[in-house]
DNA sequence: AGTCAAACCTGGGCGC
DNA sequence: TGCGCCCAGGTTTGAC
């Protein structure tokens, strides 16, 4: 389940292997995938545009291309990309293969085909919606505990469903949540209007680290992820609560309990956390 | 303003 | 071995 570390993974990989290549020839697969614009449409714009970069916006990853254009991806939970020779085996889930000019194929598989991708056009990106709605980037000067003070502390919802909101914070998923909750000590349900301010401040420190340690380990593996050539992340094995149901908490001891918050799958240590 | 459920999907794990 | 069932999850949408 790609988050911002699975993404910035990816987006990096990506960048070193796709920048200054041309997409010769486009080919769609699972037509759903191309949410905008019709897939005739979406094949002849994007054909012999160059990638002039590769940049991540939360969990979304953009490719700049030379005519003014930028194809918005989104991972969704099994959305990954992976770069290989054009001779090599089609993978039974690949939704959209653009083979590049170097020789390579630059191929979006996806067993869920909940992923999608939109081409854009540079100028209008600040008015499309999934992209404008999104709130500062955790890893930014702009992410800092008076930000999440100011916008959570009059609102009552879970922290958990707080953190989730994508327009709050975005790029954080469910285990880099739970992870970030737990040490920072606080529990997934508790409203955010009862945070103290010091709170906050442990909330944005244990964010950040949870998220650069993630990005450290190359993101973390369960189910499906791997990055583009298909080694997996290493985050998984220092995760403390995601996953850990019954296994005894690490600081404490305590069976590590999992529970339903803001609908997802919750883990956390009803001692430490409070 | 917030909650909840449904929808989109497939594969893995479970019990039988 | 194989069947049926349930669950996982990011995001949007709509009902309440």
């Amino acid at each position: 389940m790609p988050e911002l570390p699975e993404v910035e993974t990816v987006k990096r990989e990506l960048a070193k292997k796709v920048t200054g290549c041309t997409i010769a020839h486009t080919k769609i697969y699972l037509v759903k995938t191309i949410q905008k614009p019709d897939p005739e449409s979406f094949v002849k714009c994007i054909q012999n545009s160059r990638i002039n970069s590769v940049k991540r916006r939360g969990k979304y990853l953009l490719f700049y291309l030379s005519n003014h254009l930028c194809l918005a991806a989104h991972l969704k939970m099994t959305g990954h990309f992976s770069v290989c020779g054009q001779g090599s085996a089609l993978h039974k889930h690949t939704r959209v293969v653009f083979s590049l000019d170097n020789g390579c194929d630059l191929r979006f598989v996806d067993t869920r085909t909940f992923g999608v991708m939109y081409l854009l056009c540079q100028k209008e990106m600040d008015q499309f919606k999934p992209l404008a709605c999104l709130g500062p980037e955790p890893l930014s000067d702009a992410f800092t505990a008076q930000y999440l003070f100011e916008t959570g502390h009059q609102r009552t919802l879970p922290i958990k469903a707080f953190l989730l909101n994508q327009s709050f914070a975005c790029g954080l998923g469910n285990i880099y949540v739970d992870e970030s909750l737990f040490r920072a000590g606080i529990l997934p349900d508790r409203r955010t209007n009862t945070l103290s301010k010091d709170e906050w401040a442990a909330l944005t420190l244990t964010i950040k680290e949870v998220l650069q340690e993630g990005i450290q380990h190359r993101g973390t593996s369960i189910q499906s992820y791997t990055s583009t050539d298909g080694r997996p992340g290493g985050y998984q094995d220092r995760l403390l609560v995601y996953g850990k149901d019954q296994r005894p908490c690490v600081r404490c001891g305590t069976p590590i309990q999992k529970q339903k918050t803001a609908g997802r799958g919750t883990h956390f240590c009803p001692t430490c956390q409070r």
